[in-house]
DNA sequence: TTGAAAGCGTTACCAA
DNA sequence: TTGGTAACGCTTTCAA
């Protein structure tokens, strides 16, 4: 084995000192040694195939050139999908990422950003868990930069990039309502956090600005931990009822499949029996025999403003918070039905 | 601001030496340090929110405890779904993951792993592209443990966690063969690695075994890069032809999500008019009118036994390498088509 | 039982 | 233009 080649093996071999070699190695032309020397270092360096040790560098100069993410779940296609983006973005500025999944547990996610700030990150993007409020005001008291995405905490000022989320529910609602349908239910996670609320308010108030009855019992909200039985519970409470509903919203992907498998299972066909809209996109929308419509969201740009609002911050700690909301597309296909012209 | 505690900080605020301090917090029970003072210690560490420095510790001892995963592409679900694994097991033994997506290219599995060498990273769990062999050498002759997944070099001996594709494939194909196909097409990745060969050889001996003709111009062979052409182009070339292929084995997740759209778009009907198995799981392949059959592999196995190796090796550098191949499920719904009992 | 000091691989200040 | 050396925060050997 070839011992890993240092910067005082470099000035042995050439005969100068370390201080020179570091010189030549990390300033390149800015540096003032001689051309001559300059190119004998070179060369040795590549001949002892020297590669400098980024762990002594960040303990001198305090930064990792590290981002942490926290996403809920790698293996959602949904921060899959993020992850990639973010990922090319930070590359581009000589970020790596380092990725943890929170399981939307407060707990797990407070023990990933103290094990990440141990490990000195220079940043984070996280998709911030309920309850983890205390975790992002660490975050702030420590002065570590962070960027919360997907979601944010209204009480808690700092840096964001989410989508429009009330928006994007009631052009989903709407274009229900347009369809015909005048009995909608809503299937959300039910938690407290701005997104998901966003989304169940954005829906309700598409059905009150057409007047439409909004029935309490007709949302239903799931546990993110029990979402399998959930749903059934969900959609059977829906649509096996006295009074069943027409069409659902689906407030996320995951829980669009989790339903469609149980409509499916109920025998009930999409759009006559139940119109279908959900949040986010999904391989299987495009199969199901009637193609989902969906909320679009704008990943792309929204990894790349998350990137680039870290990477600001920690350039310069003293820049402000800065909050994005985007607009997502509503992409209308079969589900929801046809528009009917009266 | 506070700032972050170190050492240092408690010794003075204890009237103890950063040595004992160290100690203290670093060898537990084990230290020869008085109880009433490592009470003390621990008492003013826990006031001040010691945390203690990672990067120091890594300088110092070597270790990073960081694994670096090199995927093909992290927002593929099958490479999410596995670094998903990897990561919980990796946690569990103290591990943190850095992740890149090598996009199939060498030259950029090149880049990753030599700025992850540099990273310090303790290990790599690679997916190695075409063409990186030199890469895997080099970590060879640098002495960086890593294990390979998915796919390995038969010319050079490593640590490997792969599933028997020729087996898998010989199993799917089979299965068309006893559903009545007696013309089956293969769609697969045009590339030398082990994994694509396997499940080509494998799905051509099950043909040959069966006394079908095995067809050259039914093998159609696709570029990553251009994948949604070639598929395209793929499909025609097998149904719209002459004499048309009745059944098509997919080599992979995504071939077979391009393939089905194609098939969808020429108006054929799975299986009566084509019939199909594919390899990996797919949330559209539940949500298909014809629910596709595949071959499902054994994700967690393979995630928890390549860390395992890895993290083996790391504490073990003689350990020598270990060779993994696991066996695939294949799950039959009804895009093969019934089995004609004649 | 405690502490001084060397050292991990770099960088950068200050001198030469 | 070049080099000695302190420093980054921690661990660990050796001595007290």
């Amino acid at each position: 084995m070839k011992k890993k080649a240092l910067l005082k093996d470099i000035a042995k071999k050439v005969g100068v000192s370390i201080a020179t070699v570091s010189y030549v190695l990390s300033k390149g032309k800015e540096s003032k040694v001689s051309v001559e020397m300059s190119e004998k270092i070179k060369k040795v360096a590549k001949e002892l195939n020297y590669q400098p040790n980024q762990i002594a560098k960040s303990l001198k100069s305090g930064r990792t050139f590290t981002i942490g993410l926290v996403v809920a779940d790698i293996s959602n296609p949904f921060f899959a999908h993020i992850a990639r983006i973010i990922e090319d973005e930070a590359a581009k500025l000589g970020y790596t990422l380092v990725f943890s999944s929170s399981d939307e547990r407060a707990e797990k996610s407070w023990g990933l950003i103290k094990f990440l700030i141990n490990r000195q990150v220079d940043g984070f993007i996280i998709v911030p868990t309920k309850g983890s409020e205390d975790q992002i005001k660490h975050l702030k008291e420590q002065n570590i930069p962070f960027v919360l995405i997907d979601r944010y905490f209204q009480e808690i000022p700092s840096n964001y990039v989410v989508i429009d989320n009330f928006g994007a529910a009631y052009k989903a609602v709407e274009r229900l309502i347009v369809t015909g349908n005048k009995k909608i239910g809503i299937i959300a996670y039910g938690n407290s956090l701005v997104h998901m609320k966003g989304r169940i308010k954005g829906a309700m108030a598409a059905m009150e600005n057409h007047n439409l009855k909004v029935n309490e019992s007709w949302l239903k909200e799931i546990n993110f931990s029990s979402i399998g039985e959930d749903v059934v519970n969900g959609i059977n409470g829906l649509l096996l009822v006295e009074e069943p509903v027409t069409a659902i919203f689906f407030a996320s992907n995951s829980l669009a499949i989790h339903g469609m498998k149980q409509i499916d299972k109920l025998g009930l066909k999409v759009p006559n029996d139940v119109a279908i809209v959900s949040f986010d996109q999904g391989e299987a929308f495009d199969f199901y025999y009637s193609p989902i419509t969906y909320i679009q969201q704008p990943l792309t740009e929204l990894g790349k403003e998350a990137v680039k609002i870290l990477v600001d911050e920690i350039s310069d700690p003293e820049i402000g918070y800065k909050q994005m909301s985007l607009e997502a597309k509503l992409i209308v296909r079969e589900s929801c039905g046809k528009a009917s012209l009266r």
